[in-house]
DNA sequence: TATGTTCAGTTGTCTATACAAGTGGGTGTG
DNA sequence: CACACCCACTTGTATAGACAACTGAACATA
């Protein structure tokens, strides 16, 4: 039998414990893509758990995109590979570490200043709130990538200009100083030609491919956090996404 | 009291009964951002529900994106707005008349053919399955958007070419016609200059900036069902997306 | 052969209850 | 005033059981 038992007096829920083991599974290839997972009766008589947290685990992993359930049948493992590069919301520093390159910053500006109208009404501020701005180039593995403009209200993070290290990464500073923990963020992209500074700065012909950014973070509440625009080369970034169809929203569902 | 009773014979579940009642009143403004919900237990005793019904139907608004849970304190209206064009799995139709659009398209190509090796690794075929190609220009109250490339393999639709009126939504004629629904796909965008052809075709000049898209698209299990290569006008279009922290994926939760 | 039936197994929904753990306010103490 | 403590309320997790609805296969019938 391969079921190891659970620990009941972990501090880790029975649920998540469950899921973590089929997660290893799929992880290590023992259960391959289109096989079914056992079902929840099975999960629940074999660990000696009641049937809903046997579902809460096998939705969970439907829910994160490794698994699917087709009613009368079973749970089945999805086809679908799990690249780490789809977009979720990272810094750069955390995307580029992620894909195994050496993030490097070089700051044009960090100053107090007050919004212009655009980053006022991304960030939802008041009409005399001033924010941080920080420009920087970032580079991967000393290749310039793209140039980014921060803004930030200056409220979040009183004291930035002492505790950010310039060089470092600026997610990280928010959470370690401020307990700021970003988990949405809207993000639209245009196709667009460099600039006369932009391809100086990236080391790039003018009229070069780029993509224009601009994105705006927030808490989990809603609340804004961050305001960006930043450019980035044509020729060595892509946007990768995954996309997947929600139901029950404002239109309705028939599609 | 606002709460007229649930309907207990009704085929929709009580649990998405009480979510509709939910995004009624947020989407009236009944309910505003930052407001609480009720808590689960005022749920369960006005409604006469048990408490795991109410609950399942305020975290159906969590994964929808339209409230938020903390331990403790209760369930909240969230602040982010529900824009409709964020991206989701839309065919072209679809999104324009989201949008209010009126959409057209002029057929360049349909015919039976082999794919090539790029189409056949996306969708997963065996070394001699025919795929159907479409090439269409699509267009949007009669100006031309995009250059749209689709294959799709010929089992999954064997008589397109009589059912497809080609005019018409291809992802309609797929859902009526073979039962085929997508519901996750993965797309990549580039930033890229338009070539002679293109730039005819889009009425654009040469050298103008577009965004290059290849985008798979899937069943639930993640079998694959159609391949696009497009290529949009940079002046006229924009990507959106909202991204989201996903945890307990391969990379260690320690953030 | 073709068709309808039954049946075991599965997911979907629902009930009722219990305890753990975090929040926030109030109270009483020092 | 500051601090510890308690209490009511909240969400998070877990249990045990029930019925509905669907699937697929085995079986029986015409």
């Amino acid at each position: 039998m391969k079921s190891a038992s659970l620990d009941r007096h972990s501090f880790v829920p029975l649920c998540y414990q469950i899921q973590h083991r089929f997660l290893e599974q799929i992880r290590s290839g023992a259960l391959k893509a289109g096989q079914p997972l056992p079902s929840e009766q099975q999960i629940a008589s074999r660990l000696r758990v009641s049937r809903m947290t046997a579902r809460h685990a096998l939705k969970g992993l439907c829910s994160l995109g490794v698994a699917y359930s087709e009613r009368g049948r079973g749970t089945f493992v999805s086809r679908i590979k799990l690249e780490k590069d789809f977009r979720q919301v990272l810094s750069f520093s955390e995307e580029m570490r992620m894909r195994g390159s050496r993030p490097r910053s070089t700051v044009l500006a960090f100053r107090k200043t007050q919004p212009d109208s655009q980053v006022a009404e991304a960030l939802h501020l008041s009409s005399k709130e001033d924010v941080f701005l920080l420009r920087r180039v970032r580079l991967a593995d000393s290749v310039p990538l793209c140039v980014e403009c921060t803004h930030i209200p200056v409220r979040l993070c009183p004291d930035l200009q002492k505790t950010l290290d310039p060089g470092a990464s600026l997610y990280r500073t928010l959470r370690e100083h401020y307990g700021v923990q970003i988990d949405i963020a809207d993000e639209v992209a245009e196709a667009s030609l460099a600039s006369a500074e932009e391809a100086r700065l990236l080391r790039i012909p003018r009229k070069a491919p780029v993509f224009r950014f601009t994105r705006t973070a927030y808490f989990r509440s809603g609340e804004p956090v961050e305001f960006v625009k930043s450019v980035y080369r044509g020729d060595r970034c892509k946007v990768v996404n995954r996309l997947t169809r929600r139901l029950g929203l404002g239109a309705e569902g028939s599609i």
